[in-house]
DNA sequence: TGCTATTTGTTAGCATGCAAACGATTATTG
DNA sequence: CAATAATCGTTTGCATGCTAACAAATAGCA
């Protein structure tokens, strides 16, 4: 095995890929302080309040452990509130603060600016392609996942 | 932002798709005991015998310390040797030892079996597009790394 | 030659991800 | 209804990645 074929390989690609996107994305989201992860639990919750943890991690496929640290550290910002469920003592009822819409209102255009630069290499046709082909394969490959992902349904019609 | 356009960022699913590599990476390997980025570092071992860790961590984009802590998990496996460099006291010398090749040798099986599997989703023309769009990506995204990439092989005399 | 700047390896600390285990709670089912 | 399953949140521990800082060593330059 050279090293040359190593570098073709699509698993050191996607190590890479991914390497840059993140750091693309919190570099421009620097100002305001917010990972991907982060991110992307506010904009779930923009969309579901009052989720529990664990459909939380379904929903982005993430880790329920993961979810749980990422959830306090919002907390602490007084980003997010989490409270035991009303309806079920195991659940807690997670949900934005307005501190954590405002943010999350304030992290659009940084969360454009961190698109158009990971995308700046491709053409439209490729920018589709790329996409078309990602979901091509989370779409073939989630039997595989360690992580469930269980995505939601956004409140259909008109939010 | 409603979620279905979240489901669509090629940050989400580069984040998804690498999750998904590293698992079938690392259950086809697990039988071997070899991470991603362990095999990644033997791989580079076996071209470059006593490479110092700071060129070990450039020729596969890593983090200086994360080479350092995969380094000290193999040489406890015995599997790597670090000694300092005899040219530079301040260059750690690394190389594989013989049961460092026989295990990498060992894994050659896997590691296809998981190439195979990560790209079973595609036909041959979409993982020749997708390895292609992930290339055109980081060669044009090298500068927004935070992990400095110096593919090795390249005799490029730039110094 | 000698001073300075850079490089190397290292430690420490933060943020993801994973697995395993646990008590508490809820759901299931006989 | 009661025994058992499954689920939820949590802690702990391991492996990656990142930053920042540091001493030691080397390279570069006046």
């Amino acid at each position: 095995m050279h090293l040359s074929d190593m570098y073709q390989r699509p698993g050191f690609l996607l190590r890479r890929t991914h390497q840059i996107s993140a750091a693309i994305f919190e570099n421009a989201c620097a100002s305001i302080g917010l990972t991907q992860a982060q991110y992307g639990a506010l904009t779930v919750l923009a969309s579901e309040p009052h989720i529990d943890q664990s459909r939380l991690a379904r929903a982005l496929a993430f880790d329920k452990v993961t979810v749980l640290r990422v959830l306090r550290g919002l907390e602490e910002r007084g980003l997010v509130a989490r409270e035991v469920s009303t309806t079920s003592r195991r659940h807690m009822a997670v949900q934005l603060t307005p501190a954590g819409r405002r943010l999350l209102k304030k992290a659009e255009v940084p969360v454009h600016e961190a698109y158009e630069q990971l995308m700046a290499p491709l053409s439209d046709k490729q920018r589709a392609q790329f996409i078309g082909l990602l979901q091509t394969l989370t779409d073939g490959l989630s039997a595989q996942a360690r992580a469930a992902f269980v995505p939601l349904q956004a409140p259909d019609q008109d939010a």
